[in-house]
Order: C-alpha cells, then structure tokens, then sequence
DNA sequence: CAGAATCCAATACGATACTG
DNA sequence: CAGTATCGTATTGGATTCTG
C-alpha cells in the first residue's frame, strides 16, 4: 500500500490504542479530502472538474489525496482509453458506506457553525452532504 | 485565539469552500484528538492520567492538542489551587454534542476494519466511544 | 487532459531539560 | 504535578516545469 501522510500513517498506529475514530479519520482526515468527498458525494467527476471546483488545490495535492483515497477504496478511479485521456473518479460501495458519517460531520459543523468561531454567514456554502 | 496547526488553519480556510465537514475536521482531525476525545468521553481526567493512557504521546503534544480543544471550546480545564497542583479536562457541553459524531465515526471504523486493511484483531480495542 | 518530477519553504513532532 | 522552552529532524505542501 502507498506510504501515507504521517499523520494518518500514525494514526493507523493508534488505531489499537484507541478505537474505530483513529481509522475513520485516517481516511478522511487528510488536507483536502473533505473537500473531495463533499463533491464526489454528488456523483461521478473528472480529474480537471475536480481541480476547478476545489479552489486552491494544487495538483499535487489533488492526485496525492485521490490516491489515498483509492488506496482505502473510498473512491474509484476510471480510466478511459482515449486521445485526450479522460479520468474520472467516483465513490466505492465502501465509499458510500461513509455516508452516514460524512453527513454526521455536516451536520455537526454546520449546526455549531457559531460556537466553533466562522463569524460568516451561510452564503457561500456550496456543498451539503 | 490560539494559532493551530496549519492542516486545521488550512481547513478553516475551506469551510466556506466547501462544507460542515471541514469544521469538524478543523476541530477533531488533529493527531492526537480521537484519542483524548474517546478518553474524556468516558469522563473527568487529570494531566497526568491522560498521559499515562494515551501511549507514546509526547507532554508537548498533549499540552498542544488539549489546547486547542480548549480553545474550541470542545473541553475544558479545571485548575484546582493546591499543591502539588492538579488540574481536570472534561468535555464541555458543546463538546457532548459531538457524541453522535464521534459515535458515528467509531462505529465506521470498527464496523470496516477488515476493508481498510488493518489484519488486527479486536483484541486490543480499549475505548468504545 | 491528466498527471509526474523536482525543488524549497513552512510545519509538525519527538526528545530532552527545566520550573513553579 | 502539570506543565514550558528549546532544539533538531522529518514531513508537508505549494510552485513550477515537463510528458504521453
């Protein structure tokens, strides 16, 4: 398996010493991976739509998350054997099984929206899971 | 407020890219979180006890991550004026909303365990949130 | 189009020593 | 007991350039 962030490689160690949280975040706990999840949520979409929608991201990152996340079979990668190449990515069965939980964290963080100190207001949230 | 760790700052930044998920992630996704979080879950502990329980974390690391879950107001400190000084963390009640989510992500990662990879047992899991 | 490779600055983290 | 302070290494992640 591909060598991981060491944050989540840790964090797989920890998995004995704690519980079921430390892998759940191992997976979804990268840089961008919300950000991914959020929008492959909604269906099948390419390399270059992905990089479009998620303003900021370098490519480097994009293809080292997407790989993360294909390592873990949350998502799936489809290539198609065509001039000019098209990717596209999607999630797995096992990937929607993270459903209930990618909801549970939408939920909490748009719920404790103030506590938690985002003084901004609703406007600009373009992604519910 | 206190400067976090550039993955958290970073996400912050994300929040109105994308969703609720990264908020959470901002608060919960550092490295040592899970595992303060499943032990305060089961209730009040001291400095020290938290040290002893979690393996392997370094005094620097634990003052760190307590703090920031302080300063998102997910836990707090009890200092308690006697000598030899002791001092309590507990979950907030802002903090207890995050059961479900914290339960969520728990039973995710017990429940695919075998699929994400880790060939251990079950053994060795100590802490159910 | 969808990456791969390389370079470099910023960060995170562990180890250790010290303190009220 | 419950931390701080400091140092050094490892890792991260952005920018840029290159390719089938």
């Amino acid at each position: 398996m591909r060598k991981k962030t060491s944050t989540n490689a840790l964090n797989e160690k920890l998995i004995n010493d704690s519980c079921g949280m430390a892998r759940a975040l191992s997976i979804l706990g990268g840089r961008w991976k919300p950000a991914i999840l959020c929008r492959l949520n909604h269906g099948t979409m390419r390399y270059g739509e992905l990089k479009k929608s998620i303003e900021g991201i370098s490519e480097r990152m994009l293809v080292n998350q997407l790989r993360e996340l294909e390592d873990d079979q949350i998502i799936e990668r489809i290539v198609y054997p065509e001039v000019p190449p098209r990717v596209e990515y999607r999630m797995t069965d096992l990937g929607k099984t993270m459903n209930p939980l990618l909801k549970a964290m939408s939920d909490w963080g748009n719920m404790h929206r103030i506590e938690v100190g985002d003084p901004v207001e609703d406007l600009n949230i373009n992604c519910k899971v």
